[in-house]
RNA sequence: GGACCUGUGGUGCAGCCUGGAGUGCACGUCGGCCUGUCAAGCCGAAGGUCGCGGGUUCAAAUCCCGUCAGGUCCGCCA
């Protein structure tokens, strides 16, 4: 028990750096590491920082020996106190220093690409090509640890609550819907593919037909999907499915996992996470994973312009928005503003600054002369601003006016939200559709297997897009970390909603029928969820991408620019899968 | 599929708008000096396809077009 962590140093070392002390002055220890900072000061005294992974120690050297950054080295010395007036307090081994030493190279090594250092900056597309260098800095050290502590607390949580944790396939069967599959071609039935799962979604739904009760796993998903800040092609999910539950079930576990791993990364969270209707979300913050950590609510604004005359808010819906920060809103960021809105798909978006004035307050806007004395004195009050603030609004339907006045509220508030705090939240009440295709087909929310809200049962045919879903998301932050939903077990139901979704019997037969069949044998009533672990951790360790909780990331084109995948591949193994590539850049031969 | 930003010695940046010799800064590298530094210090040196291609011009890092790469976003992600 000699290392920080409390791990035995043992091999070629018999010390960890970082679990080097004053208490251990007068011993003679063996360390390993990566030389940091060579200080030479002539041949009689030279400083050498050597690293672990643990910590850094100054080792004194009196030797001509060729040390230079990243060398990997053996050292032999003596713990010593450093003499008065030396000590270094930034270091944690800094009131010692190993003397008389004996340092080997046991590998020497190029100077690195760049600087190891966490403050200086490097292009991404450096630091991934040479990601085994990157992940020496600090930073990826202390992200991806905490990511390893996260999932150690998650997979805990997971055994308390009784969970058992079982593999699922890689190797697994196209569903074609949802999201792009990555394709696996079978060599031994040619023609034929596997795919890759984009979630374990019915292979834990099989489980729960198997009588698993409650099952975990810390699942890789893979869509080949456009990659994102917050999306990479692969990424991983803890995923769980509980039988016999009720949606609050689900949820109390899914809280229990989430906070005991926020409290691995240090970070404590109130264990009563709050709780919004997906209506209220939309509503008020204008999204369905509201950024709760700042105010500045929308406001419905639609009856103060009931009857106007103004064409700009004769909208079916009008929400308004009080700036945030008003004082930053000059005349052209008001315009940028308004560019953004239509960019959003606003049809626009109308600003209005609040002046007071010997008659009371005014609103100055392109549009202000236009407005009754009513509307005005309305909008003030409804809005309740002052001297100085602006409102911003957006007219069309109710969603559209929200979703874009929303991510205008992020836009100018997200600065404000304090970056400590993680405000989790449950967005419930789900439509169980999310709209109508260009065939007239409901479109399903969440997934075809989400069970209608049991009151609302009755408006399943007459009136199909107010009927809520036993569907929840996780968020945190702004950021979906999550959802799920109690699946349906009935056959009957699933047949009312297939047919919903205008997907014929034959057709549910092909895409899901082993699943069909599973549960003629006897299902469980059974519900579950997934979150995704990339983006807890990213948010739990302050990063704003999950590329930097990932040892080994692709590009925004789906590129990995250390191995240089994907690569074409030798004709031979095309033949040997019974394909041949249409089109190339480059002749295969 | 689309919009926007970025690309200049090994690293980070300035120069670009308003064309005039690869001009500058910091770090690193290499060499020399240096016995208490810790982002050591001092002196010196090396290091460049200004992403790539084309165009405009007497002249292009700079202006224009195309293209590639990286990033952010829209679409997409049941």
């Amino acid at each position: 028990m000699n290392g920080s962590s409390g791990i035995e140093a043992r091999g070629l070392r018999n010390r960890y750096i970082g679990g080097l002390s004053g208490g251990e002055v007068g011993e003679r220890v063996t360390v390993c590491g990566w030389v940091a900072r060579v200080r030479e000061h002539g041949e009689h005294l030279v400083f050498v920082d050597v690293r672990d992974y643990s910590g850094i120690v100054q080792v004194v050297a009196h030797s001509t020996l060729d040390l230079r950054s990243e060398y990997v080295v053996q050292v032999d010395g003596l713990v010593s106190m450093r003499p008065p007036g030396t000590e270094n307090p930034g270091l944690a081994t800094g009131n010692i220093e190993l003397t008389e030493t004996v340092i080997e190279v046991l590998s020497s090594a190029d100077p690195p690409p760049f600087s190891l250092l966490d403050r200086v900056d490097v292009d991404e597309a450096t630091r991934l090509r040479f990601r085994y260098i990157d992940l020496r800095r600090d930073r990826m050290q202390h992200n991806l640890r905490a990511r390893a502590r996260i999932n150690s607390a998650i997979r805990s949580s997971m055994e308390r609550q009784g969970f058992t944790e079982i593999e699922t396939p890689l190797l697994w069967t196209p569903t074609p819907e949802g999201a792009r599959e990555f394709v696996v071609p079978s060599r031994l039935h040619q023609g034929s593919t596997y795919v890759l799962p984009q979630s374990p979604q019915i292979a834990k739904q099989l489980l729960m037909v198997a009588g698993f009760d409650r099952y975990y796993q810390i699942a890789r998903c893979l869509r080949d999907e456009d990659l994102r800040a917050d999306r990479q092609f692969e990424f991983t999910q803890l995923d769980l499915e509980a039988s016999f539950v009720t949606q609050r079930d689900i949820m109390d576990f899914i809280s229990d996992a989430v906070v005991s791993a926020a409290e691995a990364a240090d970070i404590h969270v109130n264990s009563e996470i709050g709780e919004i209707s997906w209506k209220d979300a939309m509503d008020r913050f204008g999204s369905d994973k509201p950024d709760m950590r700042f105010g500045n609510e929308l406001i419905d604004v639609t009856s103060v312009f009931a009857r106007t005359e103004v064409r700009a808010l004769s909208s079916p819906c009008l929400k308004a928005l009080v700036a945030p920060n008003p004082v930053s809103l000059s005349r052209s960021k008001l315009d940028d503003l308004v560019d953004r809105a239509k960019l959003l798909g606003a049809k626009g978006l109308l600003w209005l600054r609040v002046v007071a004035s010997d008659n009371g307050l005014l609103l100055e806007s392109p549009v202000s002369k236009f407005l009754t004395e009513q509307e005005t004195s309305d909008l003030i009050a409804a809005a309740q601003v002052a001297d100085g603030d602006i409102i911003l609004i957006v007219g069309d339907i109710w969603e559209k006016a929200c979703q874009v006045l929303g991510q205008v509220r992020l836009d100018l508030g997200k600065s404000q939200a304090h970056p400590d705090e993680y405000k989790f939240t449950w967005v419930v009440d789900f439509p169980l559709f999310e709209g109508i295709d260009q065939d007239g087909r409901l479109i399903s929310a969440h997934h075809p297997f989400t069970m209608p809200n049991q009151e609302d049962f009755p408006r399943l045919e007459s009136d199909p897009l107010s009927v809520r879903s036993q569907s929840y998301d996780l968020v945190l932050n702004g950021w979906e970390l999550g959802s799920g939903s109690i699946r349906i077990h009935r056959g009957a139901i699933q047949s009312k909603i297939f047919s919903l979704l205008g997907i014929s019997e034959e057709e549910a037969h092909n895409r899901f029928g082993f699943l069909l069949e599973a549960f003629k044998f006897g299902a469980p009533p059974h519900g579950g969820f997934a979150f995704g672990i990339d983006r807890l951790a990213a948010l739990l360790v302050g990063e704003e991408n999950i590329r930097e909780v990932i040892a080994f990331p692709k590009t925004q084109s789906g590129s990995d620019l250390m191995t240089g995948a994907p690569k074409e591949i030798d004709r031979k193994v095309w033949d040997l899968l019974g394909l041949a590539v249409k089109d190339s850049k480059k002749d295969l031969s």
